[in-house]
DNA sequence: GCGACAG
DNA sequence: ATCTTGTCGC
């Protein structure tokens, strides 16, 4: 279907991620992030982007922003989109981002007082090959402060899925606990978060943009009614049920 | 050739 | 990402 992409191409990402890599801010940049209680902190972002079984272009890009700490939702934004850029493990970030700051620019445009202090981002931060995976790419394009949330473990500059790594998840005990993720240089580049009780497959958690980790742990497991943080999980929900409305067994019956 | 591969 | 309902268990 899609074409694999050309080699130069791929050179000349990984040029564009290590050029933005140097904006990314690590540490916490607002006040609400030093508070016990994040007070201060009254809205929270969630974005993902959900496709139609057998099609790789078209997807509906999700928007929503709830309140904190109620999670109520405040502001939702759905729309179709056709994706360019196919998807290549590290380089997520070209085939969603620009669609994803579309839908912040029409917030701005449209509800300017409803802008997320935080958004939270369906995929990694600084826990990419080049620690700067889809939420540091977000984050440092709209200059907002960035959470990466991955649900699964991308096996990146050493960490992976060893015994010790499993016996690492099977140590955590109840929701809020964590283990990092250390990369082969040492530098920690993000956390296995248990973030509830009742789910034992933790969520991987990285800095995307203007957040220090150990903040945006702790707000991902205020943020968590189930396994997935609130935002990501109604962002999900909410696409996939537009696309249900909207396009109804797009495959189903085709053949007369 | 084999494994890995965020969404 | 998507294919997929009910079911077993705490």
């Amino acid at each position: 279907m899609s074409a694999p992409p050309a080699e130069d191409l791929l050179e000349e990402w990984k040029s564009e991620q290590e050029r933005l890599r140097q904006q990314v801010v690590e540490v916490d940049t607002e006040d609400w992030q030093r508070k016990p209680d994040f007070s201060g902190l009254q809205r929270v972002g969630g974005m993902d982007l959900s496709f139609i079984k057998g099609d790789d272009f078209n997807a509906c890009a999700q928007l929503v922003v709830l309140s904190y700490p109620d999670l109520k939702l405040l502001y939702e934004d759905s729309q179709m989109v056709t994706l360019t850029a196919p998807y290549v493990a590290g380089f997520l970030a070209f085939r969603e981002t620009p669609f994803l700051l579309e839908a912040l620019q029409r917030l701005r445009m449209k509800q300017p007082n409803l802008l997320p202090q935080v958004v939270f981002v369906d995929g990694n931060g600084l826990f990419h090959y080049r620690e700067f995976g889809l939420a540091c790419h977000l984050g440092v394009l709209s200059g907002l402060p960035c959470v990466g949330v991955a649900k699964n473990l991308l096996q990146v500059q050493g960490v992976h899925k060893s015994e010790e790594h499993q016996a690492q998840i099977a140590a955590l005990q109840k929701g809020g606990d964590s283990f990092p993720l250390t990369a082969a240089s040492g530098k920690v580049l993000g956390k296995a978060l248990r973030s509830s009780d009742s789910s034992s497959k933790p969520v991987y958690v990285s800095v995307g943009h203007r957040i220090s980790l150990d903040t945006a742990v702790r707000l991902t497991h205020s943020c968590c009614r189930y396994r997935v943080p609130e935002p990501i999980r109604q962002a999900d929900c909410r696409s996939r049920e537009y696309l249900r409305k909207h396009f109804p067994a797009a495959d189903a019956c085709t053949k007369e």
